[in-house]
DNA sequence: AACTCAAACAACCGCAAAAAT
DNA sequence: AATTTTTGCGGTTGTTTGAGT
């Protein structure tokens, strides 16, 4: 329906381009008012969402129902969530993205509350910007494997340093791979990065069943986990807020043995460090941590409200199960 | 206080798939 | 069955906000 018709001879047979509609129809277009938001609201309360072009012309708002569809979803719900992207958050958006792409409706999904344009816009603002700053492609294997050995495992440690830091609620990190064992209301959470941990009655804790000999196998193993439980934060803004490098590397062997992942042999961190410090393609990591200290990356908020609760995980894990991940 | 700049957020656009007619 | 309309997605742009000077 979109033709700038030059040669209008007919003007029965001219199609009228979308903003020249929207001016014959007076809509209008840019930041919503109060007003507008509050007829709009009004508006699905009583006749529910739907059918947008119309909903739009029967509510009397001057939008495309397009506009409206939007506005509706990405702002005004109910269950929009607001406010900063959580650690947890922020590493499940990462897992994801490995996984899927740009799929930001489907990464979404997984994110109750979260919208498809606001993870988009987290990846764009902050993630994208951290890969430019570094001078590599965002979708380049160094910046990837920066992502997944670097960030992602620093990340975990930052929401076990919340989690010990507190004392009243659980919150642990998405699962991608979980397994649940009934018989003691625990699952195990094994993602990508092989950050082993189980959840039991809703602490976290390493998981006994399994022998130090396997988890020494995986890529890498939080340096902060140990045997006993971790409880959460009512509120780990502290902890939280900072940079998910809060604390600044000033040398990856440091880290990579703080972190009790050396000797760990022939595993993948140990190729993606070989892959990192290669100067191939104009990157070490040396400069990459030294970029890395210094600049803001993943700003978070607070964990406050306990949203990765156990009830969360376990949906999770039936949502991954169902999509045959 | 005024200005600049960048980060963060909100909204729009084009396209394709799905649904309705 | 063909056509039109609606919906949903991903990319992009516009606007607001806040920090720094």
């Amino acid at each position: 329906m979109e033709v700038k018709g030059s040669s209008n001879s007919n003007k029965s047979a001219v199609l009228i381009s979308q903003s020249e509609e929207e001016e014959m129809m007076d809509l209008r277009r840019g930041p919503w008012t109060v007003d507008e938001d509050l007829t709009l609201i009004n508006y699905i309360a009583t006749h529910g969402e739907g059918r947008w072009n119309s909903l739009a012309r029967s509510a009397g708002l001057k939008r495309t129902g397009k506009s409206c569809r939007l506005r509706w979803l990405n702002y005004l719900r109910p269950d929009v969530r607001r406010g900063n992207i959580t650690l947890e958050e922020q590493l499940l958006i990462l897992e994801l993205h490995t996984r899927w792409g740009n799929r930001w409706s489907k990464i979404a999904q997984y994110l109750p509350g979260r919208t498809d344009n606001e993870i988009k816009n987290y990846w764009r603002t902050r993630v994208q910007k951290h890969a430019k700053q570094l001078k590599c492609d965002v979708n380049s294997k160094q910046f990837k494997d920066a992502m997944r050995y670097l960030w992602m495992p620093r990340l975990v440690e930052r929401i076990q340093a919340a989690a010990a830091a507190s004392t009243t609620t659980t919150t642990v990190v998405a699962p991608t791979n979980t397994s649940i064992n009934n018989n003691n209301n625990a699952f195990t959470y094994n993602n990508n990065l092989n950050n082993n941990f189980e959840v039991h009655n809703g602490k976290m804790m390493l998981p006994t069943s399994t022998p130090p000999s396997v988890m020494a196998n995986n890529d890498f193993v939080g340096s902060q986990i140990t045997t006993q439980s971790y409880n959460t934060p009512e509120n780990s803004s502290t902890a939280a807020s900072s940079d998910s490098f809060g604390t600044p590397i000033s040398d990856f062997n440091d880290y990579y043995n703080s972190n009790n992942i050396n000797n760990l042999g022939d595993n993948n961190f140990y190729q993606a460090s070989q892959t990192l410090f290669s100067h191939e393609q104009g990157m070490d990591l040396q400069s990459m941590m030294m970029v890395e200290s210094n600049t803001p990356w993943m700003q978070s908020g607070d964990t406050s409200d306990n949203f990765w609760n156990v009830e969360n995980m376990l949906f999770l894990e039936q949502q991954l199960m169902n999509d045959n991940m």
